[in-house]
DNA sequence: CTACTATTCAATAAACTTATTGAATAGTTG
DNA sequence: CAACTATTCAATAAGTTTATTGAATAGTAG
């Protein structure tokens, strides 16, 4: 009995490890940016690294602890090896974190404060909501992550216009209807600035709330291609 | 612009960094088990320490960096310092993370196979089922965990059976009602335990899904006291 | 005010993590 | 088959984390 009670407790000793494992994956900041790379679209390393800005080798390395984690799997294509999310649920754990993170450690309310919440106070729109004006044709949505990201998929309608592009969009922009933009999750500068620029020129402009890979994985409509 | 481009960079690269904090808390078994015992409810330090196995000044180690992370709060009262989590969300954050690891971490399903399937492989019944089940007196409820857990809160019409009280209780039991036993979370090996030793009676009897932490976080009803 | 209790702090050693650098490996091309 | 490309591995130094141990702190009781 009293073996069986000691291995009861090292059988759930052992179990919390485990759980760690997943925890350790996401206590790095590059890891975790890695991530939402991923929660974007599959990729290679090489472009990992330069879009996260480390080297080809630490991302790698990065690549291997998230791997032995189960956060990611990869497959090989000749000399490429393309990395991609296990499942679904890495993009809610990334969530779930990323909201507590918000809500409870004062150092993200801060850096949300002085990058974010000045730019655009408001709410972001709910999915739903935005979905039913997708339906009814009262809204344009503009997807300002980059080309690859918009073209492994999108919301149903949006339109592709990295920042760089927007003032050559606005003459092709309906007036009447407000816009909406997104980017790859809740605190890209991006869809901020999107926002920003669009109500300079006296638009109805928000951001969608999250970002692509939260809208997909609600089982919302999904556009693929260009 | 390119200051500005680098300044953005810079952000999010310390926004992912501060996420990491909340990652790095949860990188540590320990800690995970603690924040399961806080998901019971609010506990000092000492008791803590007991219950964990662990020495009084590492659980408070522990507890500092829980806190610095958001994920715990503390209250003083006399000598006694009681810690609880910061928010359901913390429950969430948990759930979605064991979720994660028995998905993808194939060390984690051998671990439930070798301690917890052979025990019950039934399914669990669903939360939303088990309340139904509740409110036409068609099931009785067992919750397993100490009695100071449950005092602090249950499922309504729970009774509270700790494993080495089964034996005696059974008198009790109608035995043409469903048991189900419910304990700390889905991987506690005291609901399993008693869902065996109820079977062996010739009883039928089921785990209810997760544990009382999620049952509560739910919104569903919660009882109070002994 | 002293003695006690509960908890936290600080120093330490050992283990682990991180990024770097160069080597090794696997696949492709000509 | 040699040269090249893309990626991973291994060794290393530096920094961080973990548990331990004893000191320090805060609150209480007599």
């Amino acid at each position: 009995m009293s073996s069986n009670v000691s291995n009861k407790c090292a059988f759930k000793h052992d179990l919390f490890v485990q759980f760690a494992r997943v925890g350790k994956a996401l206590s790095n900041g590059n890891r975790l940016e890695l991530l939402e790379f991923l929660a974007q679209s599959e990729r290679g390393v090489d472009e990992l690294a330069r879009i996260s800005g480390l080297t080809v080798a630490n991302t790698s390395q990065h690549l291997q602890q998230l791997r032995q984690a189960g956060l990611v799997l990869s497959r090989k294509e000749g000399l490429k090896v393309y990395y991609r999310l296990s499942g679904d649920d890495i993009i809610t754990l990334l969530g779930t974190l990323r909201g507590v993170a918000e809500r409870h450690v004062a150092d993200v309310e801060r850096l949300v404060n002085t990058y974010l919440t000045v730019k655009d106070s408001l709410e972001p729109i709910p999915r739903d909501e935005l979905l039913e004006r997708v339906k009814h044709d009262l809204v344009t949505v503009l997807d300002v992550r980059p080309p690859e990201e918009f073209a492994a998929g999108h919301v149903p309608g949006a339109v592709n216009v990295p920042l760089d592009e927007l003032e050559q969009y606005l003459q092709k922009l309906d007036p009447e209807l407000e816009a909406v933009a997104y980017c790859r999750g809740p605190h890209c500068v991006l869809a901020f600035d999107a926002v920003a620029r669009l109500r300079e020129k006296g638009l109805k402009a928000r951001r969608m709330q999250d970002g692509f890979p939260e809208w997909k994985q609600a089982g919302l409509p999904v556009e693929s291609g260009e």
